[in-house]
DNA sequence: GACCAGGCACATC
DNA sequence: GATGTGCATGGT
């Protein structure tokens, strides 16, 4: 167990208890769903608000077109990408924000999603947020599971089954979700990939906006 | 057929 | 700072 550092004991204690739960019912998650650094980046921006399978589908249209790499995919029209991106739902505006993406690997690492990785975690994230159709959650998940940077992700079951345990009010902002995961687990890629992938996992099994929780690990409610 | 899915930007108050 | 709206496909 890697969870040492308690800024408060009774959360430290509610969050590596959950922690425990869930690793000891599903084990490894093995995240992201991606080969490469490059199509986990795709992908996070893919999933904004959208179905996972839909964006598989995406994806593989990509693959299919031999175009899931920085420069072929910089070089497709924009109209051509979002036909591609179809599947996944928003997709004119997803093309819009995957390209805006790539105007800035290109813009500062000359396409380049190795040389970003060498960038320090601050300015990655500060210029990430700056990207249009970019926000907080999608800016972590790129930084954690793409560029292995210790960064927790927020998402939508991360805030659900932690408000649900009275662990943090449910309208508390991203931040204050975060900052609890950095004030009291030590930053640990391996521990922050794994735990934000076992709630997403039970988040989907179980703690649905209609709670089904028989027979879940967490069993609370 | 309704509800939901690993958000975000923008307008308005 | 809080709230409302558009964006869109496909699975359950």
């Amino acid at each position: 167990m890697t969870i040492t550092k308690q800024a408060s004991p009774q959360i430290n204690l509610a969050l590596t208890a959950i922690y425990e739960k869930l690793y000891a019912f599903y084990g490894p998650q093995h995240w992201w769903p991606g080969d490469t650094p490059f199509e986990i980046t795709v992908g996070a921006i893919l999933t904004q608000n959208t179905n996972w399978v839909n964006v598989e589908k995406a994806i593989d249209n990509l693959k299919v077109h031999r175009v899931l790499n920085a420069r072929a995919l910089y070089e497709l029209p924009l109209e051509k990408l979002a036909a591609l991106l179809r599947p996944s739902g928003y997709y004119n505006i997803k093309a819009k924000r995957v390209r805006a993406f790539l105007d800035f690997i290109f813009g500062k690492y000359g396409g380049s999603v190795g040389r970003m990785k060498k960038e320090e975690t601050r300015i990655l994230r500060k210029d990430f947020l700056a990207i249009n159709g970019i926000g907080q959650e999608t800016a972590d998940s790129i930084l954690l599971y793409a560029l292995e940077k210790p960064v927790f992700v927020i998402d939508a079951y991360t805030k659900r089954v932690l408000s649900r345990h009275n662990i943090i009010d449910v309208n508390a902002r991203y931040e204050q979700y975060q900052n609890l995961f950095h004030h009291e687990l030590d930053e640990d890629v391996h521990l922050f990939n794994e735990y934000h992938a076992l709630l997403v996992r039970v988040g989907k099994d179980y703690c649905r906006p209609k709670p089904r929780c028989e027979g879940c690990p967490l069993s609370v409610h």
